[in-house]
Order: C-alpha cells, then sequence, then structure tokens
DNA sequence: CCGCGATGCGTACATATGTACATATCGCCG
DNA sequence: CGGCGATATGTACATATGTACGCATCGCGG
C-alpha cells in the first residue's frame, strides 16, 4: 500500500490554537476536547499531545491568544483616534459596531471569565488586558473617565448582546457624551 | 445483614438544584457531572436520573433558579428604597456590596452567559432577569437611565472583580450621580 | 389498615476522553 | 550530502461519564 502522506506543516502549533478557540466557541470549554480540536485543525490527535502538554495548558495558550488579539485590536481602533470627539466616536464604534463586540467575541469571553477563574494565569492575562484597554483610553480621557469608559463598554455590549431591542447608536452616544462630559459646576 | 436505611427526603429535588450550583461553582460547567452533583447534595447517583431526564435540563432549571433568585433580591433591595437618593445608594451598594456582587455570583454568572447561548430556554431567562432588573430600577429613573444604569452595574461588577485595585464606594457613587443628571441645558 | 404508586438505591454498560508511546519521516544544519 | 533532532501519525489503555434498569421500601389516599 503506498505510504500514508506526511504533511510539512510549519504553522501547525498556531493552527491549533486558533481551532481551539473555534471549538470553544461552537461548544463552549465543557464540549470542548484534544479530538474536536484536532478534528477542527485537521491534525490527528497524537500532535495535540505533541504541542500542548495537556489540554488545560492549551485552552490557556488560546484563550491568552484571544486576549492579546482583541486587546490588540482595541488599541488600534483608539489610537486612530486623533481628536476627544473622534475617540469618543471610537467608543461608541466599539460597542455598536459588527467588528469587535461579535458574538463570538463576547461569548469567548464569558467562557474565559469562567475558565479563569480557576487559572491563576489567566486571571493575570484579563488584570493585564484590563491594563491595556484602560491605557489605550488614557491617551484620550483622564484615567477615572477611562476606568467608567471601560466598564461601560463591558456592560453595554453584553446587555446588547441579551437584549431583544438593544440600545441602539444614538443612545449609546449620549451615554459616552454624559460619561465624557466636563465635571458638573 | 442489616437492612441500609431508605431516607425520607421530600425536598431532594431542591437540595440536588442548589448543589448543582455549588459544583459549578467549584468546577466550572465543564467539570460538573452527575456524580459530583449527587456527593453535593448527598444522594445516590441513580437519583439524578430519576429526578431530572438529563444533565443538560439539570443545569438548565439550577441556572433558572440562580436567576430568579439573584433577581428578586436585587429587586428587592430597590424596592427598599424610598426617595431617588436612596436608590442611587441602593445602585451603589449592589455593585460594592459584599451581599450581592460576590465572587461567586459573579462566577455563576459567567458560567451562565456561556451555557445560555447554547440552550434557547436559558436565553429567554436571560432576558427575563434583564426585563425585571429594568423594571425595578424604573420604579425610580426613567427608562433610559435604568437600562444604562443597569448596564453600568453590570460592567462594573465585572471590572471591580478583576481589577487589583477597585473603584471604591466614593468612585462608584459619583458615577452613578453622573448618570443620573438631569440631562444639561 | 391496605395496597400502590412514588421515591430511594445500587449497579451495569456502552461510549468518550485524556494521555502515553512506538514508529516513521523529513527539513535543516554542519 | 549525511544524519539527527524535530515533528507527524496511528493506536493503545485506563479511567470517567451519562444513562438505563431492576429491585426495595414506604408514605399516603381510600
Amino acid at each position: 500500500m503506498p505510504a500514508p502522506t506526511r504533511r510539512y506543516d510549519p504553522d501547525r502549533r498556531a493552527r491549533i490554537l486558533r481551532a481551539a478557540l473555534d471549538t470553544i466557541a461552537m461548544h463552549g470549554v465543557a464540549g470542548t476536547t484534544h479530538r474536536r480540536i484536532a478534528a477542527a485543525a485537521d491534525v490527528p490527535l497524537g500532535s495535540m499531545t505533541y504541542h500542548f502538554a495537556s489540554l488545560d495548558d492549551l485552552l490557556t495558550e488560546a484563550f491568552t491568544l484571544l486576549a492579546d488579539d482583541v486587546s490588540a485590536r482595541f488599541t488600534e481602533r483608539l489610537a486612530a483616534a486623533g481628536t476627544r470627539a473622534e475617540a469618543c466616536e471610537a467608543v461608541v464604534d466599539l460597542v455598536v459596531d459588527d467588528g469587535w463586540a461579535t458574538p463570538r467575541n463576547l461569548l469567548l469571553s464569558y467562557e474565559l471569565y469562567a475558565y479563569a477563574a480557576r487559572v491563576p494565569a489567566l486571571r493575570r492575562v484579563m488584570q493585564g488586558w484590563m491594563g491595556k484597554s484602560r491605557a489605550a483610553l488614557e491617551q484620550h480621557f483622564s484615567p477615572a473617565t477611562a476606568r467608567v469608559l471601560d466598564a461601560m463598554i463591558e456592560g453595554l455590549s453584553i446587555h446588547r448582546s441579551v437584549d431583544l431591542a438593544p440600545a441602539g447608536r444614538d443612545e449609546v452616544r449620549a451615554i459616552v457624551t454624559r460619561l465624557t462630559a466636563p465635571p458638573l459646576p
């Protein structure tokens, strides 16, 4: 019989990590197994234990990748704003647009929050994520305002994903305006 | 040998549901099994399939119980406020106090959010939860303000659980004040 | 007081899962 | 160009898990 083909697959490790996130998004951490990830990444089962010491290690690394990725796009979006008004509009976009607070990203965030409760390394990853978000916001706003905006983005995104009639762009803009208005006299 | 004791255990079903929440809080949905719940509830394995058709049914009912319970306490806390100022203080308490946004409740919420993505019945439960929260807030605030306060409670609670130096009571109060202030002229 | 249906209890079993491992292959460095 | 270390692949195996089922027991309605 012909020798079974052996692939040359230099970025297999990275593909496995992406496949892990896909699998989590589709089946939840609870339904994520070596075999499912392997199928999604199109690699044999043996590759799992070769590239990652354990399933927990794999998930931890995948979630870290997610945090870095999402965090980077957040920072990028805010860095593109030149004026304070543009920064406000960027914040509105982050909540309302289809590019960032996607169902997939939100879902993965929930899974991460839950999973991180049991993995100290991921707790630190989340702290780093939050720190980077704040730093990005502090390019345009005071630390206190950055903090509240960050929390507001989180809360609004979550509620918009649950709400049958989510807040519209105008309503979100009004909220951002109110939170970033100068202090009352 | 002596006949093994057979217990009279009328509220076993309810105890199993509470044990399920305990198990989820401790091990996550991913680590929640019939056997672990049974051990936590101190019942034999056979009781699981007797009282609940499947593990998913059991988890769904447990999460529904959680939502009803937390939602009721939220409503209760806000109903106790007589004036608008008291309502503001109640909101601050909900974020900052140890009684509501506990690590356990937050953790269970993350698990619920993630799990609900795959169970339509729980999506409706979450919508009902959000609706009840808004209704409770609308006893004191306009619908638009209620909506933003609800999102803010969510976002601030989550971020406070991650933050190494969480926002203090004063800072939270300032945010609430700003969000509930009359519209600018 | 009696019986019967609801409930309690232990166990069996097919299946899925994490992980280890033996072996084969081949890119790359010297 | 030679070989060796990194990687690819298939499979084995012990264990955990969901669920079904048979039987025992007893509260409670008639």
